[in-house]
DNA sequence: GTATGTGAAGTTATTCACAGCG
DNA sequence: CGCTGTGAATAACTTCACATAC
């Protein structure tokens, strides 16, 4: 079932939910394919397209509730449940993740945090107590987390990765400049900043005047 | 030119970009398609191809110099250049940018940051001012910016768009979780952090086991 | 009248496979 | 002989357009 799903489809997916929480918070209760469509620029098709792939959420001539639609989307992505997750290395960006609050209001609880600096170890950043990287099996065990967000140096990454493997991780997100091997069973989506500016770069580079 | 140009095959200059870097720190001088494409597990053809669309960069029977290609690569990209930058917030996540070296490295450059907190603007971060946002407008002129991050609430991201394009810049990194309605010959880029977790989580919860 | 869900059509992206160069 | 660059073939994605449901 899963084979036939493309990652753009599932991208689009967060973004139809991001939006549905808008509307949410502004009091909409009801959605055309069209509306949302508007918001967002894509095509209405698109969005109907990409549901209909996972069933049918919606009414002919009225539209999707957003709420219920809501709820069918945190479903399927598997959001309707919580997600013990792990940070790796505790740097500035690190510290960030942990304070940012959307993760827990959508669903992700970072519980735990990983460095080798003696002077961060056995810190707290708010309630997330950083353990010694010696720890991560043990620690990993305990606290059931699924996710990890990797923020460690590139040249580590690897290594980190192989342990959270072992460890029984399904998920990684990699924040370090660099392509991980993926080990067997395992997903890893790679978030590059830099290429980000590079993309805006090169479309300023190459605009037509 | 630009046109038949996908934002797909963008993103992944940006890729093989990075694996040169990896590539050249080792020492390594040449390399094929087929050794990059398995570095990246993509195919090699994919990466000729991209390659393609911009000119012709390798030797046959032998591949392509890490160091010419490399170059190719920045200019390409637009990289080969310097370009300042600004970012607007100076939150825990925006001091994580404007510390992390590696923008610098790669031809950007911090200049300037902006926020509406007393407590944070005339101060600084490194050597980046922090600035009123009633300032935007005189500064971005003298510091010829062309590309802003943008790490303000969701709700003031659009009318703070808004300002950015009407002050000139080219290009808005936007991690707020909204999307935005794009100004006229601007180009927006969006980095949704829980929408990767999501999509990690989608293949955990999805997977065939 | 309005909006969904979906075959069919159209478009775009990726892979194949090989001629031709080094 | 190995590797690039690229037409041709294939696969994937997106849009069209309409039968169907409200």
């Amino acid at each position: 079932m899963i084979e036939n799903i493309s990652d753009s489809s599932v991208r689009r997916l967060s973004a139809y939910l991001r939006q549905l929480e808008h509307f949410s918070a502004d009091g909409v209760a009801v959605v055309s394919s069209q509306l949302l469509a508007r918001r967002m620029n894509v095509g209405d098709a698109m969005i109907r397209r990409d549901l209909a792939l996972f069933g049918q959420f919606g009414r002919p001539g009225v539209g999707y509730d957003v709420d219920q639609l809501t709820a069918n989307l945190r479903k399927i992505l598997g959001t309707n449940m919580r997600w013990n997750t792990v940070i790796l290395g505790a740097g500035k960006l690190s510290r960030a993740l942990m304070e940012y609050p959307g993760f827990h209001e959508r669903g992700f609880e970072i519980v735990a945090a990983f460095d080798i600096d003696p002077r961060k170890v056995d810190t707290k950043v708010g309630d997330i107590p950083i353990h010694h990287m010696d720890e991560l099996e043990t620690i990993l065990a305990q606290c059931q987390a699924r996710i990890a967000i990797l923020t460690v140096p590139a040249e580590v990454a690897q290594q980190v990765t192989d342990r959270l493997a072992g460890a029984g991780i399904d998920g990684i997100l990699n924040f370090a400049t660099t392509h991980l091997e993926t080990p067997q069973g395992i997903h890893i989506d790679q978030v590059d900043i830099t290429a980000h500016l590079e993309q805006l770069c090169f479309h300023a580079t190459n605009a037509i005047p």
